[in-house]
DNA sequence: CATCACACCTGAGTGC
DNA sequence: TGCACTCAGGTGTGAT
């Protein structure tokens, strides 16, 4: 679900609201996510002030004023909303939340329990196991047609496997991807040794015009996502392939279809016609 | 190394 | 209405 326009709407939205409070409780319903909620973060949480909110790939950063990092990953299907008052009663797949001392509540929720929230300090966040092996940023300065082409100039692997690896480029996810490709008018079962360096400038563009796009939109929702303060986004009515097959292409003067294929166990949506 | 099938878990949709 | 089945925005593991 939640891939980078996503979780960046969620932080911007959880900074806006939140930055500067401080923690006055915190309930951990369960702890058995992708990985168990840490035992000790209701200590190392309560009474603290929250200094910044930033994302990093799909992980989204909570900083705090002693340098604890809460860092969280909304999984599939996970959700991270701001609710004031807080509930009477949770939800069913309510894990974490978050009490904050002006009588607000931010809970995470994930009904798939592919998410996680673990314990960082922001310090060192570049050596924290889940962020060091992390790619560049798409939207950042590093990420540059010849930064991406020494990633898969030697690889024989299609490039959209190749760009939902989060090593190669950080936070693009299965949308995005066939989406960006399509944008670059370049085929997904193309092979990264194959890239030249005009297409690998086309795909930066394209990979950069499409996320900026759908943060625009306030990210993509198909069924779990929604914002911080819980509304869906609405990046989803511009899709150009994904879950298009059997539609005109969008390009101009093509008069392909889209079509779906499967890399690596997981769909693709491309233009067989303009897509190379 | 690089690549890929599979597992993790729940819910929605489809077809019978 | 119910059941069996497939698929879904992500990522880590282990086999090849």
């Amino acid at each position: 679900m939640p891939e980078l326009p996503e979780v960046e709407t969620v932080c911007r939205g959880l900074a806006a609201q939140l930055l500067g409070v401080r923690i006055r409780e915190v309930e951990v319903v369960r702890r058995d996510l992708r990985e168990p909620v840490p035992t000790d973060l209701r200590e190392r949480l309560r009474g603290q002030q929250l200094v910044s909110v930033q994302r990093r790939a799909k992980y989204i950063l909570c900083c705090f004023a002693d340098h604890t990092m809460l860092i969280a990953h909304l999984g599939m299907t996970g959700r991270f909303t701001i609710c004031a008052p807080p509930p009477a009663t949770l939800s069913t797949h309510d894990h974490v939340v978050l009490y904050t001392q002006d009588g607000r509540a931010a809970i995470y929720s994930d009904p798939r329990r592919f998410g996680l929230l673990v314990l960082g300090r922001s310090d060192r966040q570049a050596l924290h196991p889940l962020l060091k092996d992390l790619g560049p940023e798409p939207l950042g300065a590093e990420f540059t047609a010849d930064s991406l082409l020494s990633k898969v100039a030697r690889r024989k692997s299609p490039l959209k496997t190749l760009l939902l690896d989060q090593a190669v480029v950080a936070g693009l996810g299965n949308i995005y991807v066939s989406e960006a490709l399509w944008r670059a008018r370049l085929s997904p079962s193309r092979l990264g040794c194959t890239l030249l360096r005009r297409e690998a400038t086309s795909l930066v563009t394209a990979i950069r015009a499409v996320l900026n796009d759908a943060i625009a939109a306030g990210g993509s929702t198909l069924r779990d996502y929604v914002q911080a303060d819980g509304s869906i986004g609405g990046f989803q009515t511009h899709f150009a392939v994904y879950d298009r097959a059997g539609e005109r292409c969008a390009h101009r003067g093509c008069k392909g279809h889209i079509e779906r294929a499967v890399h690596a166990g997981r769909s693709t949506y491309f233009c067989p016609l303009c897509q190379k």
